[in-house]
DNA sequence: ATAAACTAACCTAACGTTTGTTTGGTTTAT
DNA sequence: ATAAACCAAACAAACGTTAGGTTAGTTTAT
C-alpha cells in the first residue's frame, strides 16, 4: 500500500481534506460563497459536519483554501498555453486556439473566476493575479508587443481573453436566440472564428474561408 | 416626535415598491440572492420585513421581480442604442462606441446580468432573452449580416458584446497588472480599441492612430 | 514485546443566531 | 367604512460553530 508519511490508512495524505476541496469548489461555483452551507458541504463528501472544522478554521477560510487549490490546479496548465516556440504571431494564434478548447474543458475552475470577477473584493482579486493570471497576461502583453505597435498591448491582451470567453459564457444563454446553432459552442469553430476575428477583424482580407493563416498551426 | 409615517406619507402608486425593488436591485447585484436577507432589504429601505410580504409573495417572487423591473428600465435605453440611421457599417460602429459608454455608466445592472448568465438557471435565461437582449440583438445580427457575410453573424455579435464587455467587467482585477494604466478603463478609449480591432484586426490597415474610420462618427 | 501515552481524524449532540415567513393587529388614505 | 399599507412579535427551520467523546494508528517507556 501506498502508506508514505504518517497518516492514517484510510487518509493518506490529506484524502479526505482534497475531497472537501474538490467538492465545495463544484458547490461554490455552483450557487456562490452564500449558496452552500457547511452542512452541504460534509454532506455531499461523506463527512459530518464538525470535521470540517478539523481541517478548516471556518467557512471562509475552506473558501479561500478552495481558491487557491483550484488556481494551483490551473495555472500550471493555464503557463503550458503560451507557447515559446514559433512566431510571435503564431504564438498568439495557437494562444486563442488552446484557449478557447481549455476553457470548454472545465465547468467550475472559470464560474468561481467570474464569481470572483463579480464579487470584486480586492483582496481576492489580487491573489487571483499573483496566483493566476499574472505571469501568464504577461507572456501575452510580451507576445502582443512583438506583433503590434498599434494597439495597447495591454487592453489586446483584455480584448483576446474577452473575445473567446464570451462565446462560452453565454452559453446558456444563446440557445434562446433564433439564429443560435450547437456548432457556435464547438470550440474549434470558435477558435477559428476568434482567430479570424482578431488578426482581420470583420473588413480584413478574409479569403480564405477555413484557415486563417498558414502559418497558424495548432498541435492537434 | 419623530415622523413615523416618513414611508408612507407619500405614497402615490406603489412608491414603497418601487424603492424597495430599486435597493434590492443593488443589494442582490452586490452579493447575490443568497447573499441579502429579506431583514436586510427592509432596514435598507427603512420598512419592516413583514411589509415586504405585503408587496411580493416571497424571495424568490421579489428577485424575479427584480430582474423584470430592471429589464424594463433598461430594455428602452438598450434599443436606442441600435441606430436606424446610416449604413449598417456606421450603425455598427455607432453601437460598439454607445455600447461601451452604456455600461460604464450603470454599476448595478451589468452586474446581475452575468450572475444570471452564471446561475445557469434556464428558465430565467429566456426571461432574459425575451425582456432585455431578444430584440436588439436580432437588430445587431441583421446589421451584421449586411456588413459581412464572411463570417457567423450570430458569433460576431456574442463578439462584439464579449470585446466591449471584458474590459468592464476585469477592471477591479487589471489594476492589478503591471501594464494598467487608467486611461484603459476609459469608455471612449475603449470605444475607440473595440472598433479597431473589430474591423481591421491587428494585421488589418491600422494607418489612423486615433480615429477608426471617418464614416463612424458618433454623437457626444 | 507490550503497555501506556499521544495524536490525527472523525463523530454525536447541541449552542446561539439568523433565516424566510406568518399571525394578528394598527395606521393611513379614500 | 373599507381597503390598502404597515408594523411588532413570533414561528420553525437552517445556519455557522463548538464541546466533548470515540476510534485507530504511531510513538515512547519499560
Amino acid at each position: 500500500m501506498t502508506n508514505k508519511s504518517a497518516a492514517s490508512v484510510d487518509n493518506p495524505a490529506g484524502k479526505t481534506r482534497t475531497a472537501v476541496l474538490e467538492k465545495a469548489l463544484e458547490l461554490f461555483a455552483e450557487t456562490g460563497f452564500n449558496g452552500v452551507s457547511m452542512r452541504r458541504i460534509a454532506q455531499e463528501v461523506g463527512i459530518n459536519p464538525a470535521t470540517l472544522y478539523h481541517h478548516f478554521a471556518h467557512k471562509e477560510d475552506l473558501y479561500e483554501q478552495v481558491l487557491r487549490f483550484a488556481y494551483a490546479e490551473q495555472a500550471a496548465q493555464f503557463s503550458a498555453l503560451v507557447s515559446t516556440e514559433g512566431t510571435p504571431l503564431t504564438q498568439l494564434g495557437e494562444f486563442i486556439r488552446e484557449f478557447a478548447l481549455y476553457i470548454a474543458k472545465d465547468q467550475y475552475f472559470f464560474r468561481m473566476v467570474k464569481r470572483e470577477q463579480l464579487e470584486g473584493n480586492n483582496e481576492r482579486q489580487k491573489i487571483l493575479v499573483d496566483l493566476l493570471f499574472g505571469k501568464q497576461y504577461e507572456a501575452m502583453v510580451r507576445s502582443i508587443s512583438r506583433v503590434t505597435q498599434d494597439f495597447d498591448a495591454h487592453m489586446l491582451a483584455t480584448s483576446i481573453l474577452g473575445l473567446v470567453l464570451h462565446h462560452y459564457e453565454t452559453r446558456h444563454m444563446r440557445q434562446f436566440f433564433a439564429e443560435y446553432s450547437p456548432s457556435q459552442d464547438d470550440p474549434e469553430v470558435v477558435a477559428d472564428h476568434c482567430c479570424r476575428l482578431f488578426f482581420f477583424g470583420i473588413q480584413g482580407e478574409v479569403a480564405a474561408p477555413q484557415k486563417v493563416d498558414p502559418s497558424i498551426q495548432v498541435v492537434g
